[in-house]
DNA sequence: TTAAAGCCTAGAGTACACTCCAAGGTCAAG
DNA sequence: CTTGACCTTGGAGTGTACTCTAGGCTTTAA
């Protein structure tokens, strides 16, 4: 797969992904031209970080967690403590928009949301 | 209340809460020497500033939902609107924060957490 | 009264995450 | 054999959100 199809697949563009090339969140084989190669996978793992991101996880976030998913000899008890982690920060991130939401409900069942001030 | 005072009381430095004042997010008084005054309410309004960006919104979108909480004349109906939909999108990013959880406790439980690419 | 702490402005600098551009090499179709 | 689509590199530019600096005025406490 090469870049421009990779592009097209993700939805992100050929400059983002030579970026992400560049902070090491993917690789590439390169062919004889040089062109970059990419295993089919690494499309699932773009739409990963893209996801992720989207959830607010910086791309230094995301890329600490990637290195022992491309190692082979890693047990993959070390891969599920990472999944786990990110778990836990997400469940973490729920809560807390779960607090501002319910602060906000309160709010629309006052008479004058901004009594207490803001909104 | 001087920037100083705020600043201390909510945790962000002077220059972010003039950085803010240039946006329009938040609003003073100028006393006879020029210092800034701000009512005690500021302070939760510089909070909940923080807090809807942790959760990832910009500032500009912020913003856009602020003119409205400062203006006399607007009814109770148009704040209580702009609150429902925060607390809509608040709901959206949950949504899509349990649907990654879910697909990474999944991975978990699987033996080999990469077998289907990603982690 | 003077030194420190606090305030002011305008403007430059930083970090992150792209995004675009120039100049050029590669390759399939007509 | 040239046109066009695709690829390469390095480097500059953009938007967001700060963060810092310089130069200067004000207030407070010793």
């Amino acid at each position: 797969m090469r870049i421009g199809q990779l592009a097209t697949a993700t939805s992100v563009s050929r400059d983002t992904l030579r970026f992400y090339e560049k902070l090491g969140l993917i690789r590439a084989t390169r062919s004889d031209n040089a062109y970059r190669e990419y295993p089919a996978e690494t499309a699932q793992l773009v739409t990963y970080i893209r996801t992720a991101q989207k959830l607010g996880f910086t791309l230094a976030e995301i890329g600490q967690s990637l290195p022992a998913l491309w190692s082979d000899n890693k047990p993959d008890q070390a891969v599920a403590q990472l999944l786990r982690e990110k778990v836990a920060a997400i469940d973490e991130r729920i809560a807390q928009l779960q607090g501002l939401r319910h602060e906000l409900s309160q709010r629309i069942e006052q008479v004058c949301p901004l009594a207490s001030a803001v909104g």
